[in-house]
RNA sequence: GGGCGUAUAGCUCAGCUGGUUAGAGCGCAAUCCUGAUAAGAUUGAGGUCCCUGGUUCGAGUCCAGGUACGCCCA
């Protein structure tokens, strides 16, 4: 019978107890009653371990033990928990982060320290919130949105992000992660808004936050700019572009003084190459390496060169043979600076921005820059500033021309030629034919390699010099550097390679993004543009306005509505922009208690981490922005010691996806071997750095390894304890009173402790794990196999009692080891030994129960 | 193209600062045991420690180059 007591009360009344041997009720009047209770509840060796662990679920609920625990210890321990989104399913790898959060909390639990920060957190903003409600209405872009109205567009995406709420709660506490669900933290909520506002006046003050126009990676179809990790997510190989090769005629110099070499190169042409024929029509100049040799070569299509046959082409010399093949002869050499300012005639009609006037003196221009690189290509770089090479166009003072929209069509100027208003990748084609039928086109191919996509929508993305806001981190790069040292990594590894490799290529950080559902960014402009203000708190905005919007939701767009009038420079408008939602969940050290406008307490005292712990996909994205604000406002790291896990792979190494099927149920595996057989694969079976093949086997085997050989060790010892009304005695038992055996059993004990405990203070989870499973193994397989007898045989000499007190107290303090571990099981296991052997029937969380302790004596005298 | 990591038995993994004949668990074969066991004991089969070169008296371990895979960056 699998024991079910999963409230007081079967414990007392339970048919177990009336099979003992012992059992004897007197009178409930007598004061003094005798009852010969069985001093340890009956374990059942067929136990279901879902079972038992639903049954310390109700028992949680019941007694409120998660609150119990929380408000328990005097030392603060400081986590930090990384805010996921709840408008998708919790999954397979949640249950990998959660149960490391999960068992250095409880670890810390025991050990006396009240743990900080154990509150749920939800990041609610941002594109992929916005991506999911823009599926649900069917919608295919930005001015679907503001067709449809931005509040109530808004108003669906905060529903939209509690959609599995309570699948998370119950995932959640199912895999027995505790966190406080009465004072979470939600990123859309006004105060927590406020305190990201608080932290923008900041950075603003000492001149970090600044707007610049930049290349961005630009996704057509979201409309916004993306970020370098978003970016970096949609990165793909092997994508298939056109590869085009281009003709730039040179121009005839008819200027007072000529260009040297224009009289000489009269009707030949420079050669560029470009897999991007879309950018053609914003070209501005064409750039050389100024130090690099030239050719200026005759050329006949690859056909045998005759007498006079061919055209005359300008390339770099030694990207001739892979070029144009061998049938080129060199006429003459030039060093590439000998070419600058040479003039060519432009493709297309150039289009500047509406309403901008450019200065096109300098453009079609040969310039010469050191990027210029002879690896690939021809030697001869097309120059389009708007689309990617903005700063040479800062440079050599070139007009920013354009030819496609931010939706990624090509601009109306371009319907004459056929390819107006076309999808920019679709336009090359036409482009490159418009080329080729005009004498342009030298030759054409395919080529393969990698190219950005969008990582939500799969949408190619636009390199695109548009305004945006950025955070200026590389003003304090060095701090960010010297600051990583102070963390302790767990793997050791990421701290100077993946995340130290990270920071020393640091670049300023775009914060901004044109779209609706997030947190807007608190700068007001004045309508000549001349002058801006940022707002740190909503008591500061009601000063501008001189009215209270103590109702005011601050996000779009209402908060677009608050305007003031600045006697200088007119109305000031808010900028349209949000922030990314990096800087919202980067900012929950701050913002998560609603510092510094209330907890300043809390804040203080839970700053910074002691722990956090996530997968390494974070390293560029929630490690990084808690350290970049961690070190911009405070000048110092966000967190001390963070555990960052491998990805989940299936058992044959693949990733697990949707779209490949091979993704494995959690309550699946919940329901057939349980939470705690589960989490004891995951932390035993590999280190939690590396890339974790899995499979159900593996969970089986701990089952049955581990799981099922410590709980029949308990039940070895309690058939034989309670038939022998066995009684752990208050005092331990003289050292040399002890069998050889003991001694060992114990001193090995004494060991475990101590590696325990070492281990998991150093966040080593793994090597702490495989201890335990070792001294069980010894235990069972070693030590009760030995000494079956002793506990057989019928008088209670001293050595009967040694043995019951060498495995009690051995089965006692593994039980504890193992809490943070599987908690469940662990836990039903210890409320067997505590409650019985205080002779009292509460139930005591082994949380609460101490930690376990080492005996000096056992180490020195078995 | 660059960075980080990984590569040890059929599978999952140990092998610390170089040091006898490279280990464990599972799986496999045989024998035994089983009065807590979904177990266990003993024995056995099973290894080019990814490859090549180098340093060394000695390399799974250190160095260089390469291959494959994973992740990240361009």
């Amino acid at each position: 019978m699998v024991p079910r007591g999963n409230t007081t009360s079967s414990l007392s009344g339970g048919g177990a107890f009336c099979l003992l041997h012992h059992l004897h009720v007197s009178s409930a009047a007598d004061e003094h009653m005798r009852i010969e209770v069985p001093m340890f509840e009956t374990v059942n060796t067929s136990v279901a371990f879902p079972a038992l662990e639903n049954d310390i679920l109700a028992w949680w609920h019941a007694n409120q033990i998660m609150k119990k625990s929380f408000a328990a210890g005097d030392r603060p321990f400081i986590f930090y928990e990384g805010p996921p989104t709840a408008n998708g399913r919790p999954g397979f790898h949640h249950i990998i982060s959660r149960s490391f959060k999960d068992i250095i909390l409880r670890f810390r639990s025991m050990q006396g320290y009240r743990v900080i920060g154990r509150r749920e957190g939800w990041d609610t903003h941002g594109l992929p919130v916005e991506i999911e409600v823009e599926k649900q209405l069917g919608f295919k872009g930005k001015p679907d949105i503001e067709q449809y109205g931005i509040a109530a567009f808004n108003a669906k995406c905060r529903e939209s992000v509690w959609d599995y709420i309570q699948e998370w709660r119950r995932f959640s506490e199912r895999i027995a992660f505790w966190l406080d669900q009465d004072d979470p933290y939600i990123t859309y909520e006004n105060w927590y808004i406020e305190s990201l506002w608080w932290i923008f006046r900041q950075l603003w003050d000492r001149n970090l936050l600044f707007r610049d126009y930049k290349v961005t990676m630009h996704c057509p179809r979201c409309g916004t700019s993306l970020s370098d990790h978003e970016v970096s997510q949609g990165f793909r190989d092997d994508v298939d572009d056109p590869s085009v090769w281009v003709r730039f005629r040179t121009k005839p110099d008819t200027s007072m003084a000529p260009h040297p070499l224009a009289a000489e190169l009269v009707g030949s042409s420079f050669v560029a190459w470009t897999t991007t024929p879309w950018t053609l029509p914003a070209n501005a100049a064409l750039a050389v390496n100024p130090e690099a040799e030239y050719a200026l070569v005759r050329y006949n299509g690859g056909a045998e060169l005759t007498d006079s046959a061919g055209e005359r082409l300008v390339m770099a010399a030694a990207l001739v043979p892979p070029v144009l093949g061998e049938h080129t002869e060199v006429l003459k050499r030039y060093r590439g600076r000998d070419l600058v300012g040479l003039a060519y005639d432009q493709l297309f009609e150039g289009v500047t921005a509406p309403g901008v006037s450019v200065n096109d003196e300098n453009a079609y221009h040969v310039i010469a820059d050191e990027f210029v690189s002879l690896e690939d290509g021809t030697g001869i770089v097309h120059i389009a500033p708007a689309y990617g090479d903005l700063e040479i166009g800062k440079k050599y003072d070139l007009p920013t021309l354009f030819s496609v929209d931010l939706s990624g069509n090509v601009l109306p100027d371009f319907d004459d030629l056929g390819f107006g208003g076309m999808f920019f990748k679709e336009a090359d084609p036409h482009i490159t034919r418009n080329l080729k039928q005009r004498g342009l086109l030298l030759k054409s191919g395919r080529v393969q390699h990698a190219y950005p996509f969008c990582w939500r929508c799969s949408t190619p993305l636009l390199y695109y010099a548009k305004p945006s806001w950025y955070i200026r981190t590389t003003a304090l790069k060095q701090q960010l550097v010297e600051n990583n040292q102070r963390i302790h990594w767990v793997p050791g590894h990421i701290q100077e390679g993946r995340f130290g490799n990270w920071l020393d290529n640091n670049i300023d950080w775009a914060v901004s993004r044109e779209r609706y559902w997030g947190t807007p960014l608190p700068i007001w402009i004045s309508e000549d543009g001349s002058h801006m203000e940022c707002i740190g708190s909503l008591a500061e905005l009601e000063a501008k306005t001189g009215r209270s919007l103590q109702d005011l939701d601050l996000h779009r767009p209402y908060v677009d509505d608050v305007t003031w009038d600045d006697p200088q420079h007119g109305t000031m408008r808010r900028i349209p922009d949000v922030a990314d939602c990096w800087y919202d969940s980067g900012s929950m050290q701050v913002a998560q208690w609603h510092y510094p406008f209330e907890r300043q307490q809390e804040f203080e005292q839970g700053h910074p981490a002691d722990y956090i712990c996530e997968a390494v996909d974070q390293t560029r994205g929630w490690f990084y922005t808690l350290h970049a604000i961690g070190t911009l406002l405070f000048g110092r790291p966000a967190f001390n010691n963070v555990i960052c896990l491998g990805h989940i792979l299936d058992e044959h190494g693949q990733k697990m996806s949707k779209s490949r099927g091979n993704v494995i149920d959690p309550w699946m595996v919940f329901s057939e071997y349980g939470v705690d057989a589960l989490r004891w694969n995951l932390f035993a079976a590999a280190p939690p750095g590396n890339p974790r093949r899995f499979s159900l086997k593996q969970v089986a085997e701990t089952l049955r390894q581990f799981m099922l050989t410590l709980w029949n060790s308990y039940a070895f010892f309690v058939t034989y304890a309670n038939l022998d009304g066995w009684t752990p005695p208050k005092e331990p038992p003289a050292p040399d009173s002890l069998a050889l055996i003991d001694r060992w059993a114990l001193a090995g004990l004494n060991k475990l402790v101590q590696e325990v405990t070492t281990n998991l203070e150093a966040y080593e989870v793994t090597p702490a794990a495989r201890a335990i499973e070792q001294f069980v193994d010894d235990l069972s397989n070693w030590y009760v196999r030995r000494n079956r007898r002793r506990f057989w045989k019928s008088e209670a000499d001293s050595d009967k009692q040694a043995a019951y007190y060498t495995l009690y107290t051995c089965l006692v303090t593994v039980t504890k080891l193992s809490a943070p571990f599987a908690h469940s099981s662990a836990r039903r296991c210890t409320a067997i030994w505590l409650q019985r052997s205080t002779r009292t029937r509460q139930r005591v969380c082994i949380c609460r129960a101490g930690p376990p302790s080492t005996r000096h004596c056992w180490m020195s005298n078995w």
